[in-house]
DNA sequence: TGCCGGTTTGACCATATGGACAAACACGGG
DNA sequence: CCCGTGTTTGTCCATATGGTCAAACCGGCA
């Protein structure tokens, strides 16, 4: 990968990642039926056949685009770590996810398309990876609150909800627009968001302390 | 209305109602641009010729099952009385709207695929209808909370929590599925899923009671 | 300079699909 | 029985779009 065979290999790179971004963009926006290959070279500033060179069809692209989707989304998820304090360790969960949600809100937008849609793509991905992860955090989350650190709340449930309702930012961010008059970009409403969110799901699973 | 012109009036509307529903069972799946005209016709058990009467367009017949479809998402919302606990006004609207991503998924789903295109087509309607209700809405909850009746919480970050985590099991259902192999068509679950979001939810906004 | 692999382009095609249209049909009233 | 209004259907068309293909291009190398 870093040893070019002939000319420069990090041209056709830039391509790539110029084409899977527009296609991003228009993908998260309109789906993948709504989108044509047209509009995605226009923007990515290729032609249609190049685009086609890189890429074996419009639903091969999809499917790149998906995969580097999966991890960005599970990332968060991922340094949802033991060690903390349980409060310490939801409270900048919720967090990082917001903070995906106000940076990343195409990707959050395709990743609840597809979910819509029935994950024809993502299925194994979800049945597999996604369900091994949870299980183990779940299982951490669980085991706070068999210590008496947390309310008795069923953990996935817990899990859900704060997906929920961070993603709901990004996903729903014209509601949010329509109602608030603000986007996660400003910076005071993103801070007053993380606050709201993270002091009722903490006074929500909170043990004796709240 | 009730008055036909000549023959039965009946039929045609139930000629219209199988292909709104059908409509929007493929629309909340595939999209707009992703469902045909066709396919709609066939599951409604008309030609397409036909659909096309009783709809001039398939955008018409897309505007259509929207019209029918924000009045049944914001029905919940409605009812969210004043006069009620605040706790109890909290609790029977966590379940209502978990009653409508149930027994209504398609209309959730169809609700979030417009929110993510940037609702071109509800913009009006969300500025209009939406922003009163969920204005006159969140001053009543922000009265309790003045009130030292609930704890201080955003009303509309709690509005979109209680959205964003009850939508979640019917926009998110192939997920929720595939990491507790449940869905709410499951008594069992539902009721659990009641339990635990009105646990959290509650907990997080109760005043001095919890 | 002339070859060669990788890259880029424009022309072209097959198909899907939204929708127009006119003919056929049903049926109640005269 | 027949006419007219409202309904239903089959045929046809224009367009959009995904994708193919061969030709042109480009930059290094012998």
């Amino acid at each position: 990968m870093t040893k070019p065979k002939t000319k420069a290999a990090a041209p056709i790179q830039n391509k790539r990642e110029a084409v899977l971004a527009a296609a991003l963009g228009l993908f998260s926006r309109f789906g993948l039926h709504g989108t044509s290959v047209d509009q995605v070279a226009a923007r990515a500033g290729v032609s249609k056949s190049n685009l086609l060179y890189y890429f074996a069809s419009k639903e091969e692209l999809y499917i790149c685009v998906l995969r580097d989707l999966l991890e960005l989304w599970l990332a968060p998820l991922r340094e949802f770590s033991a060690e903390q304090d349980p409060q310490q360790a939801i409270a900048d969960y919720i967090r990082r996810k917001l903070v995906v949600s106000r940076d990343s809100p195409d990707a959050s937008r395709l990743f609840c398309l597809e979910m819509i849609q029935g994950a024809p793509l993502l299925r194994d991905e979800l049945d597999r990876e996604l369900h091994d992860i949870v299980e183990r955090k779940s299982a951490v989350i669980q085991g706070w609150i068999d210590a008496g650190r947390l309310a008795k709340v069923d953990p996935v449930h817990l899990i859900f909800m704060v997906w929920a309702t961070t993603q709901h930012y990004a996903d729903f961010a014209v509601q949010v627009q329509a109602l608030t008059g603000k986007t996660l970009a400003d910076p005071v409403f993103f801070e007053q968001t993380v606050a709201n969110v993270q002091a009722v799901v903490l006074r929500g699973v909170g043990g004796g302390v709240w």
